[in-house]
DNA sequence: CTACGCTGATAACCAATGGCTATGACGACG
DNA sequence: CGTCGTCATAGCCATTGGTTATCAGCGTAG
């Protein structure tokens, strides 16, 4: 036998004993009296005690009901402050809005606009911003560890977000200025095809294929020099002549330090940078709003999916 | 919307909260996976809050899960002490009789030979003596003032009660010493029939009827002197000369002080005194116990109803 | 003294709950 | 690559918790 209660009975218990009446009590509760009577008389066959003497002059509690009242009250003032409890987490995370990202958006200062845009419109919410390491091309919003987030096009799984396009940026190459191909200008792509690439984790899927260029390859698989998940990675990489790689224009400046140089690439897409959220969470507040406030301050042709 | 929850499944919470592992936590629960992985659900969608957050490496408290922890192991635990104290006080009421009763039943010792023989059979109760206002006949029976009780038969509501005689006495007329009847050693009830007599009140119903012993009377209604509802009353009235009245032979020492004397009486039943019962409470083994130390102490016929 | 009103209890019914078994989806791992 | 172990889902059924309608006891007002 369970002698679990449900805590709504022990409401039921509390007002009979308050009021020592049965329909005086069932009114407060917004039950009727035969459902009050029922659940009374089902608790004290639960808890094979009689709870209330019922005679001529009205309603009484019993030594048993006696004893059980305080401990019913404290249930019921404990479950109260656990579900106000409950409610204020609720509260903050409603109003929090967590933007992952990989390396930071930089692009002068969109972050910090986007953001002052945000707080306008919403001044109640809060902004936490996650780092999340490259072999996540959703950067967060896979695994829920972000409500919207900075990725480069095109997605994993595209039909489960939604996404608006903050900037569109050529791709260059960046490889060492003591490298062959470093005297020119520009470069052709088809120069590059047989360059060791350095590449992002397997797990980064279509992300690792766009800036391994796959689709420019013609079939042609590439070869890898070395595997980078992180900005300062990828720099080592380069220094250390494991291979090339490509970069966005706006990332440009996080790896041309000494040695290092950049050049356009002729022949091939440029990139794409969205902020995309879980298609189920389209409807939230504070995800339209962020949504909104990068639109007005990147305003892309918008590629947001219904 | 209602805010209250199952303690079961708080219990639920808490034990998953704890393994953080389903088909654990449902072992350890006695209830299926499914019950378990269903009830959580219904949990998290009644408080509107994700409690555990299940992915690949299992399964982890959100932040709303732990704010909520500590707070329900609360519930469980001051429930838990509800439910103990509610179990001794059961344990104390089962292990407790109520023996109801008007005077003293008296009678050379045989509530303490009772008393020892019950206590021989069943040491580990306790036995209360209660008295009882003579309005009501059943000496608290009626009202679950007491789970036995010494009584004059017949009982109102005879059916609803099971008894063992415990005395058959006969009955004695009790009057002044000055009154004329004071004189002769014994009395017919036909010299008394149009004496004022003192009365039980008038709830006692059969019981005031025989000791006015009306049966006797032929239909003729007798004079009521006044109505007495104690012993001292008894005695005061009788002093005053407000009337007579009967009185069973193991009560007559009572009143037979300065002035009151007793003869016995040609031509009336003799009165039958009970320990009696609610005949629903039969079978509980205390009250079985006194009933049998009762028939063991005043072997008379017993008259028991089944 | 009867008729009424108010008490809590009961009956009959119905939707929702809480449990079960069987099965599915999915990642980990040999 | 298949199997195992995880949690979720589906379909089923008995129990629960609510409703309205009604009853039985009892005090009280005509």
């Amino acid at each position: 036998m369970t002698t679990d209660v449900h805590v709504r009975d022990l409401r039921y218990f509390v007002a009979v004993a308050e009021e020592l009446h049965f329909t005086r009590a069932a009114e407060k509760l917004y039950v009727s009296q035969p459902a009050l009577s029922k659940q009374i008389r089902a608790l004290e066959r639960q808890l094979d005690a009689e709870l209330f003497r019922r005679d001529r002059q009205g309603v009484a509690l019993t030594a048993a009901g006696a004893a059980l009242l305080p401990y019913a009250q404290r249930v019921l003032a404990v479950w109260a402050e656990g579900a106000a409890a409950l409610a204020e987490v609720g509260a903050a995370e409603r109003s929090t809005l967590v933007v992952g990202m990989s390396t930071s958006p930089g692009r002068g200062g969109l972050l910090p606009a986007i953001r002052s845009r945000f707080t306008a419109a919403r001044p109640e919410a809060n902004v936490r911003l996650r780092q999340v390491s490259w072999d996540d091309p959703t950067a967060g919003l896979a695994d829920g560890a972000a409500d919207v987030a900075f990725v480069w096009l095109p997605l994993p799984d595209a039909e489960r977000y939604g996404w608006t396009v903050v900037a569109e940026e050529p791709r260059l190459v960046a490889l060492l200025d003591t490298h062959p191909l470093a005297a020119r200008a520009e470069v052709d792509f088809a120069d590059l095809v047989d360059e060791p690439f350095l590449a992002l984790p397997p797990d980064a899927g279509p992300l690792r294929d766009h800036w391994l260029a796959l689709d420019e390859r013609g079939g042609q698989l590439p070869r890898i020099g070395a595997e980078i998940a992180s900005t300062e990675e990828t720099y080592e990489a380069l220094v250390a002549g494991l291979g090339i790689c490509l970069v966005a224009t706006g990332n440009a400046h996080l790896i041309t330090l000494g040695g290092v140089i950049t050049r356009p690439v002729h022949g091939i897409s440029p990139s794409r940078y969205a902020l995309a959220w879980r298609r189920e969470d389209g409807v939230r507040p504070l995800v339209r709003a962020y949504a909104e406030a990068c639109r007005l301050v990147a305003p892309m042709r918008s590629a947001d999916s219904p």
